[in-house]
DNA sequence: TACATTAATGACCGACCGGTCAGTAAACAG
DNA sequence: CTGTTTACTGACCGGTCGGTCATTAATGTA
């Protein structure tokens, strides 16, 4: 599976530990879930025992939220980038977005800690708050700057922005949910394909956007 | 809270026990998750003890699909009714059928049975066939029949039908997810209105949906 | 009232897991 | 080579939970 060049003896290698149960965290996370998760499991997929783990992290708490800033949080900033310096129309802008957004969110592991986060946070409230403020809330600003733009610009027609920034956003992310929970299942139910879901999205929501006459 | 007559004694209930059963397992499963939900917080909020729970089920999980059955497979069936029998134009069809699962589904306790069964499927294997085969497929049955019908008829274009109904279907599901896992945390995020969001993702998509030329 | 049937109970069992800490050994200094 | 530091280990503790079963009591029958 991993490319590990096969260390047997016990190492000291401070500097990579944290990475590295970090990548563990994130695959088990997602597969499992946050209390679903053992410590001492991620511990062995990164190669350590469980008592290194909690040297570099003091509880499983705070070793998930360490994976949500490292693989979430980044990300956001980057596409309000995109946003802030984009020009052209703001159709283009939008299909951008999207399209980065799948290749770098949607499409890798980093879309499950949602899926993980939207079935826990009940049980664990610490997480509501953090998760909103470093994910939710940039990552809804993020989408409805880019519809606003379009709005006054005079693109689109004037409709709700977070409304129509969910309408975007929601059947991808839902997508996604589901090729982590159904999609790792031997199920045969239609799995959708992703680039024909996002042309599809994209050509009926634009369309949808569309002033009437031009 | 809840309008018990307050009976003390011990009692025999046979025939009423089951479906006490099932609603304290729906409102602790969506609120908790599977797993996290202890059976004998369940027999509690029913009002008995946890060995007569296990009188009438055999296990938690076979307790977990009777309320699957209960709550979601004969509702699917009512709107493949609707589907069936409708006449008017497609538009309203999907209007109403929007309407009717949102009141329906959307906005009770049975839409978090979703989030639960997204969260844990990969935990408990058994249940992704069971949960496919009951409530995916029918119900992408129910809204792609409904937007063939408006291919057919002539009223839409040639769009991939999956898609589309997965376009039209996972806005309000991805709102209902929140509401069930966020919604019922008390962070300051913006909260989505689900009649606005009805109306803008229809507005969005039938619009989307219609012929170029009149 | 005496007895049989069965709905309901809750103490108990075995397995599991987050977090701890006394001990081990790898690196390094002198 | 000796002593010191510290990254690392894993047995252990306290607490939890799904499921069982011997016991209890409500109801039916005569």
């Amino acid at each position: 599976m991993s490319t590990t060049p096969a260390p047997r003896a016990r190492q000291r290698r401070k500097e990579t530990r944290p990475q590295e149960l970090l990548d563990a965290a994130l695959e088990l996370f997602v597969e499992k879930g946050f209390a679903a998760t053992r410590t001492e499991e991620v511990a062995k997929l990164a190669g350590v025992s469980k008592g290194t783990l909690y040297l570099y992290y003091p509880s499983k708490e705070e070793l998930f939220k360490a994976v949500v800033r490292q693989k979430l949080s980044n990300l956001i900033a980057e596409g309000q980038d995109l946003v802030g310096h984009f020009d052209g129309d703001t159709s283009s802008l939008l299909r951008s977005l999207m399209q980065i957004w799948w290749d770098r969110f949607g499409a890798t592991p980093a879309a499950g800690i949602h899926k993980v986060v939207i079935a826990e946070v009940r049980n664990f409230p610490e997480l509501a708050q953090f998760y909103s403020d470093e994910v939710i809330v940039p990552a809804d600003r993020l989408f409805s700057s880019a519809v606003q733009r379009g709005i006054d610009r005079g693109e689109f027609r004037e409709l709700p922005v977070h409304e129509v920034a969910h309408a975007l956003m929601a059947p991808m992310i839902f997508m996604a949910l589901h090729r982590h929970s159904f999609g790792a299942c031997p199920v045969h139910g239609m799995a959708l394909d992703p680039a024909t879901l996002l042309r599809t999205q994209l050509d009926l929501v634009l369309r949808g956007l569309e002033r009437p006459n031009p």
